[in-house]
DNA sequence: CATGATACCTTGACGGTCTACACAAGTATG
DNA sequence: CATACTTGTGTAGACCGTCAAGGTATCATG
C-alpha cells in the first residue's frame, strides 16, 4: 500500500542522461551508479532502466556501444549524443522548476 | 513531444494534502491555489484533480461536505483528516528525501 | 439570451514504473 | 564438478497517475 517508491516518475531519464555525461557506461553501472551517488535511496529496477535506455537510444539522446566491462565481459555502453546533451540541459532546468515550485506549496507556513 | 509537464507524477496527493492543511477548500479553490502560490509553474488540471480527490477521500484521508462557497455557490468542501495529516507527513518526508536524492545527482561535478 | 466564469464530473488513451520472469557468462565455494 | 552468486542484458504484463477532451449546470454581465 504506502510504498514509498524507489523513483518520483519521470525522472528517470534525467538521472540516466546525468549519470552518463561525463563517462560513459553500461546500464548495470548506471544503475548502481546512481543507487551510490543517492546514498541508496534511489533504486532503479532493471524493468524499469532497460526500457529507459532504449527509450533514450530511440529518441537519439544517448548511443549504445558494445565494448568489454572493468570485469572483462562484453556490455553495452552508452553515451550522449550532442542532442542528448541538450536534452540533459532541457531536463534538468524543467526538474529545478518543477521541484523549486513543489517546495515552495510543501514549505509554507 | 518535448512537452514540459504540469505536474511531476505522483506528488498531486501531497500537493492537495498540504493546500488544505490550513482551511477546507472545494476543488475548483485547490487547482487554482496550486497555481497561484507555485507562481503559475503547477497546473494542476480537472482531470487530473477530480480523480485525485475522490482517491483521497476513498483512502480517508481527506472528507467532503457541501457548502456555500465564497460566491454564493453550492460546492464540495474538503478537508484532511486524521489519518490525512499522518500521510501528509509521510508524504512530506518521502519528497523530500528523494527531492534530495535527486538533487545529489543532478547537481553533481 | 449569449457569453464567460465558476464549479462539478467522466471517459479514453498514453506512458512510465514495477513485479516477475528468462537467459547467459564468469567467479567463487564446497 | 556441482552449486550458487554476481554481473549483465532483456521481455511481458499489470498498475496507476496524468492528460486531452468532452459534458453538465449555475450565476453574472452585457
Amino acid at each position: 500500500m504506502g510504498k514509498p517508491n524507489d523513483l518520483v516518475q519521470g525522472t528517470l531519464d534525467l538521472l540516466i542522461l546525468k549519470t552518463i555525461l561525463l563517462e560513459p557506461m553500461h546500464g548495470w553501472a548506471i544503475a548502481k551508479r546512481i543507487q551510490q551517488v543517492s546514498c541508496e535511496v534511489l533504486q532503479v529496477q532493471q524493468g524499469s532502466l532497460y526500457p529507459a535506455l532504449h527509450r533514450l537510444e530511440q529518441q537519439g539522446w544517448i548511443k549504445a556501444k558494445w565494448a568489454e566491462s572493468e570485469t572483462g565481459r562484453q556490455a553495452k555502453f552508452y553515451s550522449l549524443t550532442a542532442a542528448g546533451r541538450r536534452q540533459l540541459e532541457t531536463e534538468t532546468a524543467n526538474w529545478n522548476r518543477l521541484s523549486a515550485a513543489i517546495n515552495l506549496i510543501v514549505t509554507e507556513a
